[in-house]
DNA sequence: TGTCCACGGGAAAGAAAGGTGG
DNA sequence: CCACCTTTCTTTCCCGTGGACA
């Protein structure tokens, strides 16, 4: 019953775009005189996840390179990235300057002189998931590189504006800043029809199957499309001619856990103990944490590592904090 | 209302890991 | 294979905060 698997994957790119049509228009404009040879404006995305902001830009991106000869782009995940060495050494990979760094000899200041150096046109870089930089000041002196266009891409605008060099966050506040709300329930179903029509056969689920998905989703297309796949995947096992509304029901927990999933594979052994112990408990106190993970853990880390640990595990969404500094607790969310 | 103190998180220092050139 | 350098991870130290408790 499945027709094309890849319009199940969240990369595919998708018709998702025309949804979004005024927001690529501003994009577009700002990046505009890139076409020119000149520098464009640096762009800033704002959203919650799931609305199209990476996709967006990359699809602007590509279409900026179909339209003019001489520009280079690169997309950046400062999640992956988040070192000043890291984030300019994938950037400098994308002008394909980086053959000769040792990092015996190249202070990272090497990595900026040579991005000044670059002649080669203009390049734009989208720095993705940005507030998860940890030194900001990476991206003043990638301000002012000439030729240089940076679109960034964050969940909240405090969050990227705190911890930024005030020189830097004046001379942003006349940039272009482009919000993304969350999809309406109209536009997930119109998203969802989309990839069904190219990807699934025919009649294989219905209209209000579309709806109840999209309902589930609240707004965030990356888990509407998780849901779809994992109900098409499912009736695909069962050898079913269609998606039934019990495979649904199934589905919506079954995406929410592989993402779940996909982030608890990537903790490391510490953190998986500590995980389980406040999973364990529901809710607990730090103090507490502390002691049950320090019988558990073979060698246990400082009080400090736990910490790191779990803002670590905050940021997966994995665990949440409550209360502030004496009554605080933590849980496990969702 | 004032004192106490666990907590969070910044900074510095130290240890480990990863890579290079001899 | 080793000496050496940079980056990354971890620990140690410290201080401001804000509930708890008298």
């Amino acid at each position: 019953m499945i027709v094309d698997a890849r319009v199940l994957q969240p990369e595919f790119v998708p018709k998702e775009v025309k949804h979004r049509s005024n927001k690529m228009d501003i994009l577009t404009n700002a990046l505009e005189p890139v076409t020119d040879g000149d520098s464009g404006e640096t762009a800033m995305i704002f959203g919650p996840s799931g609305v199209g902001k990476t996709c967006i830009s990359r699809f602007v991106l590509e279409r900026l390179r179909e339209n003019a000869i001489d520009i280079e782009t690169q997309y950046v995940n400062a999640w992956e990235d988040h070192s000043r060495f890291k984030l300019l050494y994938r950037i400098l990979e994308g002008v394909g300057k980086t053959l000769d760094i040792h990092r015996q000899s190249t202070p990272t200041d090497e990595l900026l002189e040579r991005l000044r150096n670059y002649e080669n046109g203009q390049y734009v870089v989208i720095i993705d998931e940005v507030d998860q930089l940890e030194d900001k000041s990476v991206l003043y002196d990638l301000y002012h590189i000439q030729n240089l266009t940076m679109v960034l891409i964050g969940n909240r605008e405090e969050e990227l504006f705190s911890g930024l060099d005030d020189r830097l966050a004046s001379r942003l506040t006349s940039c272009s800043r482009i919000r993304f709300e969350p999809y309406s329930q109209d536009g997930l179903e119109a998203i969802l029809q989309d990839r069904v029509r190219w990807g699934l056969r025919p009649e294989t689920i219905t209209d209000d199957q579309i709806a109840t998905i999209a309902d589930a989703a609240a707004g965030d297309a990356r888990k509407a499309i998780g849901i779809l796949r994992q109900a098409a995947k499912a009736a695909h096992r069962g050898q079913e001619e269609r998606i039934t509304d019990d495979i649904i029901d199934e589905a919506i927990p079954e995406a929410a856990s592989e993402i779940r999933q996909q982030s608890l594979s990537k903790l490391t052994q510490d953190q998986r103990i500590i995980y389980e112990i406040i999973v364990e408990e529901d809710a607990i106190a730090p103090k507490d944490l502390y002691e049950e993970y320090t019988e558990q853990a073979e060698q246990p880390v400082s009080k400090r590592m736990v910490r790191n640990h779990l803002d670590k595990m905050q940021h997966y969404n994995l665990i949440e904090a409550k209360g502030a500094t004496r009554d605080r607790t933590y849980s496990p969310s969702g």
